[in-house]
DNA sequence: GGCGGTTACGTAAGGCGTAAGAATT
DNA sequence: AATTCTTACGCCTTACGTAACCGCC
């Protein structure tokens, strides 16, 4: 069967119409081209090129073989281009985990960047809470996770996405709002809507954390998940809230948000993760482009 | 650059994922087949497969190469047989130049051969008058012509296409028709359409020799160069007419035609005329499934 | 006689197969 | 210990370049 070699070989000799001149386009002696185009008309049991003593032309069955040589010459080239960027990691696929409380903080900003300096990468988003995305990234199924928990075990590697602190979310009309400054204290016998410690265990476990240092004592009441399920249960006046700042972009009417004044709370945390072995180079480039323009930033 | 081999190597290995099975599928032992692929990897500067020692698995790069891979050796195996066919004459393009008489006599029958018989043939007809034909087959522009009179020269072959009788074409209501057997005595007198000796050469010198030999002295008027013109002629009452019989596929209306009793005249000659050096294999084909069809006919 | 494609031949590169190696299960 | 991919090495095919050849303007 024939090679690359002798259809480069002969769509030189087609378009020069002259072995002297393709075998110099293709920085060779006539003596070896002549031979490449007789072995590529031996493989296709057909005569290509006509030459008559001084001059050479297509025979049909050469005319017919030329557009075809043509295409699969430039197919190759641009399928060997193609891949080399896949490599590289400058086109791709990158399969994104989020919370959906980094949906209204963080996605936008992840995915305008992508769109801005890795314009060749798709990204498939799919919103799962924090255990989920673990799985999937543990099996594979996504590329890397945007969590508050950072998983143990030195499989996974990962970047700072947020920090923000804690928020008081309360309900309009809430006689604190009137208050020129909060502290902790303020919280005491009030209801607070607390979070789930399985579904949002690390918010569970930093509020927590939080109530015990300050020494307020409120009235934990539910135990939600999801960050703008607290919200509109404040808003629904089940009591107050502790979230984390960026709340105030869920824009839910009925509700304000208030810092306290002197705030020993430790930061609220958002990261990138993925697993160390993932050879997806789409993401190897995102990790690095978002390194990067951490730093810029 | 990569080759077509390395191509059909990796194809195999991302099939089965298994460098033993697909050397075995390739016919050869696995050692070269890895080298192959660390050579196209090396070509393409992408890992294609990562192989974890027991088990083999296509990175994304991989992933994006495979089907341009696939797409590439196939279309080197379509286009290979594709130009075979063209080679063989089984497929291709047969251009015909034909007289207006041919055209109702025996150019559908020519068509019908081609499409039963040579289906991959694209036939493109012109209607041409002979000198044009002769110059144009010189020229290469068309590959046959079917015409009257054989060229001199031994650089053109040619086939019988048909043989026939000449036949006298009468207006209807004219006396001769009423009459049982019709002799050359009876164009005595009468008005006769003649063919342009330019024109229509041939046609032309056959009726002369037939006047001549059969004694006959009609009354020669116009001088026309084809044979549905005359029988239009006849048709407007302009006179008798000698034509081919075929010239009853026209239909004129108001015209019939008949035989001479006892005809001394030479037939009617068409042949398919080509040049000898045409390399065209769909010439070559047609020729030869005409000549073979002409033998079972 | 010169231009242009082909054939002949020596050298060098590359592919294949056998054998040995390394890594994982 | 067995399976599977890789490395090492010898052999052979094949491509290249130089030189000689043939055919035609």
């Amino acid at each position: 069967m024939f090679e690359l070699s002798h259809l480069r070989c002969f769509v030189a000799v087609a378009e020069e119409l002259h072995f002297g001149r393709a075998a110099a386009r293709l920085n060779m002696t006539q003596p070896p081209l002549s031979r490449q185009i007789q072995l590529l008309e031996h493989a296709l049991e057909s005569r290509l090129l006509e030459r008559s003593s001084r001059i050479v032309s297509l025979t049909p069955a050469g005319r017919a073989f030329l557009p075809e040589a043509r295409r699969i010459v430039h197919l190759s080239e641009s399928a060997a281009s193609w891949t080399r960027r896949v490599w590289r990691g400058e086109v791709g696929t990158l399969r994104l985990g989020y919370t959906a409380a980094s949906g209204y903080s963080r996605v936008p900003a992840l995915l305008a960047l992508v769109r801005r300096e890795l314009p060749g990468l798709d990204v498939v988003l799919r919103e799962m809470v924090t255990h989920a995305q673990l799985e999937e990234l543990d099996c594979g199924t996504i590329d890397a996770g945007l969590l508050r928990a950072l998983p143990p075990g030195s499989r996974t590697a990962s970047l700072p996405l947020a920090s923000e602190g804690l928020a008081v979310a309360i309900a309009v009309g809430d006689p604190l709002l009137q208050r020129a400054s909060l502290s902790p204290a303020d919280l005491d016998g009030r209801d607070l809507v607390g979070y789930s410690p399985n579904a949002s265990k690390y918010l569970f476990e930093l509020t927590m954390g939080f109530l015990d240092q300050s020494g307020a004592r409120p009235n934990l009441t539910q135990q939600v998940g999801q960050i703008h399920t607290m919200v509109a249960l404040v808003a629904a006046g089940f009591g107050l809230a502790l979230v984390p700042e960026s709340a105030r972009c869920l824009g839910m009417p009925g509700v304000e948000f208030r810092r306290f004044e002197t705030s020993p709370c430790k930061p609220v945390e958002l990261m990138i993760v993925w697993l160390r072995g993932n050879e997806n180079p789409a993401l190897t480039t995102f990790i690095e482009t978002y390194r990067g323009d951490q730093v810029l930033a």
